[in-house]
DNA sequence: ACACTATTTATAAACATTACAAAGTAAGAA
DNA sequence: TTCTTACTTTGTAATGTTTATAAATAGTGT
C-alpha cells in the first residue's frame, strides 16, 4: 500500500524529469507512512540517523519540488511553521481548536462550490482547499 | 455603512472588556474601510502619517485582540506573511495563483459539511475555512 | 565511464512575528 | 475633576521559519 504510493511518487518524478536522490526518496517515504502531517522542521529531525549530514534547506527545497509536481500540499494554518501533506486521496482536515490535532475527513468534495465560484468571480479554477475547526474527542473530554 | 459597522466593532470591544485606545480605532477603520485584506506590516505603513511612532508590535498586539473577540479573522495562505480580514458577512474567498488577487465569494455556507464532519470525526465543530484557487481574468487574458 | 547539469550542503541572510521592560494612557472611583 | 490601577503602547531585542548563495557532490543519458 505504501511502497505502492511509493512508486507512484516515483514515477510522476521521472515523468516531470526530476531526479531520484537518496534524500527525496527518504522525504518521500516518510511523508507516505507517517500518518501525521509533519513540518519541514520535523521531517529534517526524523530523517537525522539516516542522512546525518542532510541539511534543513534540502528537506525545504524538495518540498517545494515535491508541490510543483503536486505531490504534496502545503498546510498553512496558524501556527508557525507550515505542514506537509502527501496528496492521495481528496480529503479535508478537522483540526482541534485546543490541541492541534489534525483528522482527516472524507468528502465528495465541492465540485459544486467550484463551478459557482467560476461563475461569479470569472476566475478559471484549478483547486479548492478546506479546513474545519472544532474540539476533539478528546479536549471535550477534559472541559476544564 | 463603514461608520455603523465601526460602531458595533466598538461596542463589541466595550462588552468584551477591551479599552478603545486610538490606535485601536484607527486599525479597525483600517480594516472596515479597506477593501482588500491587508497584512500587518501593510496597516502598519498605511496609519505611518496618523501615528508616526507606533510600533509594528503595537499592529500585531490588537490583531490578536480583535481575532480573540471575534472581529477579525487570520488568513494564512502560501505567502509569508498572514493577512487579516474583518469579519463582517459570511463569505469565502477566491485567489489567483498568478497574481494573488484575493477576491470575495459569497456562498450560502457549507453547513452540512460541517454536520457530517461531526457525526464522522466525533469533534465538536465550531467553524471552518474554505479557500478557492484558480486564474484571475486578468491573469487569464495575459497567457504568456 | 564521461560530461552535463541538477542537487546537496553549509552558512548566512531575510523575513515575519513575538517577548520584554519601561513609559504612557484609558476608564472607573472618589 | 483628579486619582489610581491595570491595561497598552513603544522600542528594541530575540526567536523561529524560510530563502539565498556558492562551492562541492552526485544523478542521468550518452
Amino acid at each position: 500500500m505504501a511502497e505502492e504510493k511509493l512508486h507512484e511518487a516515483i514515477d510522476a518524478m521521472k515523468n516531470s524529469g526530476v531526479r531520484i536522490t537518496p534524500q527525496r526518496h527518504a522525504i518521500l517515504e516518510h511523508l507516505i507512512q507517517s500518518m501525521s502531517h509533519p513540518t519541514a522542521d520535523e521531517i529534517y529531525k526524523s530523517l537525522e540517523g539516516k542522512f546525518p549530514n542532510m541539511s534543513v534547506a534540502t528537506v525545504y527545497n524538495n518540498l517545494r519540488v515535491f508541490k510543483e509536481i503536486g505531490l504534496v500540499k502545503e498546510l498553512t494554518y496558524g501556527d508557525s511553521s507550515s505542514r506537509f501533506d502527501c496528496v492521495t486521496t481528496d480529503h479535508y482536515h478537522i483540526i482541534c481548536d485546543d490541541c492541534g490535532k489534525i483528522v482527516d475527513f472524507h468528502y465528495p468534495g465541492l465540485d459544486e462550490v467550484e463551478t459557482l465560484a467560476e461563475q461569479v468571480t470569472g476566475f478559471r479554477v484549478g483547486d479548492h482547499r478546506m479546513e474545519i475547526y472544532g474540539k476533539c474527542p478528546d479536549c471535550q473530554k477534559s472541559k476544564h
